[in-house]
DNA sequence: TCAAAAGTGTTCTTGATACACCCATGC
DNA sequence: GCATGGGTGTATCAAGAACACTTTTGA
């Protein structure tokens, strides 16, 4: 089947960049996902999952079928980030692709789940291996985003298990603006917001104290958003 | 002339949100340039400019191109926006449009500059008449962006003369961010930055004191910017 | 001389920062 | 019993908010 135009058009594609939390490391990494392609163009480079717009889908949902695909990811936080559009990205030809960035609870996905995830690898976001077409430009702009909207946002929690410690949100949040906060001052803040509840659980296993667990009241968040209310780290 | 594809393509279009901000009149007002459509699909409807991405231009420059083409406008401040992908926004067929948001200075762009001008005009933004396409829903996403970015980032001068009163400069916030400021904390914190230069003119006509006229330092921001400086209002 | 906007400082309140010790747990 | 991270309060400092009068200009 083949389809005839008047004007020549951009193949249209879509890319995710997927973030995952590692917090059980010596020292915590901000990770993405990759996935090794089997085929020309960049046969045998790490690339970001990804691939065609097909007809009748919006966007986000070629974005949430293609992370679905590549890496048997489903349902989370995802949004468009950019539109990455270089006459000279893909050597096959003009291709645009709308890339999207994905948050990612890492114990929930870990490999092995997805369809073609033996060909996939999480790596820590300063260890990148070199990444086919423009994804390195893709990634780093992802890492921006991501730094710009954790301050303001709540989105740093799907990073995270659904249950987690306050350490463990304090090292997230240190990991991904690069800087260190007051252990003390840190926990006033997040009290202040009144939207972590305890579940009444406990981690424990280390050699230390055990740590409450907590999780995002996000139901009271979505209720104080209404009202013009402010996330700010 | 005609190409054949393996696969059927989207359309892929941009389109250009311009905002303008009038200070002169009563009660100042952001603007967006709307274009009247000659041809169908929405044949005597506003819509905003734009047009087709070429095969070998990148995006910034088609919504450049554009812009110029169907406004006249050039050099100017423009950023990518949002890419709108639902599958049933252009009638003629899947169609792709990557948004650009331009910043203006009214005054630099009185209409009749452009090729096509005698069908353009600018609207308040909540006066705008009905659109083409799903252009409320990309000027809306742009009023957000505009609103969340000039907080945090000196883009407001843009939509200014080069030279400007402090006056000119709040009524500029108060009518984006929809508040007000109190005179003289506005100002502290606006020297506080020292990104302004008294250019020695004075802004004077109307039957009250005169008021000393301002430039943006923009050197001076990029140098600061470089150092992680934040603008921050 | 009047109306209208320009210009200018101080006080108070709030939020940000800095800082050190005891507690519970697993080995 | 010891090493490790969990958990807690106060004092200081800086930035934001509130607030009112004098000055200059054109008509």
């Amino acid at each position: 089947m083949s389809f005839t135009y008047k004007y020549p058009r951009p193949a249209l594609a879509v890319d995710c960049v997927i973030f995952g939390f590692d917090h059980t490391q010596e020292t915590p990494e901000l990770q993405t996902l990759c996935i090794e392609r089997n085929i020309a163009p960049f046969k045998g480079k790490w690339a970001l999952p990804g691939g065609f717009v097909q007809m009748d889908e919006t966007l986000d949902a070629a974005a949430a079928r293609e992370l679905k695909e590549e890496t048997g990811i489903e349902n989370v936080y995802i949004e468009q980030l950019y539109t990455f559009g270089a006459p000279d990205r893909d050597p096959r030809g003009r291709t645009v692709s709308v890339a999207y960035v994905a948050l990612v609870n890492l114990e929930k996905h870990h490999l092995d789940a997805g369809t073609d995830a033996k060909s996939a690898a999480w790596f820590p976001i300063n260890k990148l291996p070199a990444l086919a077409f423009d994804h390195k430009l893709v990634v780093k702009t992802a890492i921006e985003r991501l730094r710009g909207k954790v301050r303001y946002q709540p989105v740093g929690f799907e990073l995270l298990p659904d249950e987690f410690t306050l350490s463990e949100l304090q090292m997230l949040y240190e990991t991904i603006l690069e800087r260190t906060f007051d252990k003390r001052n840190f926990r006033k803040k997040i009290d202040g917001y009144g939207l972590l509840i305890e579940t009444g659980g406990m981690r424990r296993g280390k050699p230390n104290r055990a740590a409450k667990l907590y999780r995002f009241d996000s139901k009271r968040y979505k209720a104080l958003e209404k009202h013009g209310f402010l996330f700010e780290l």
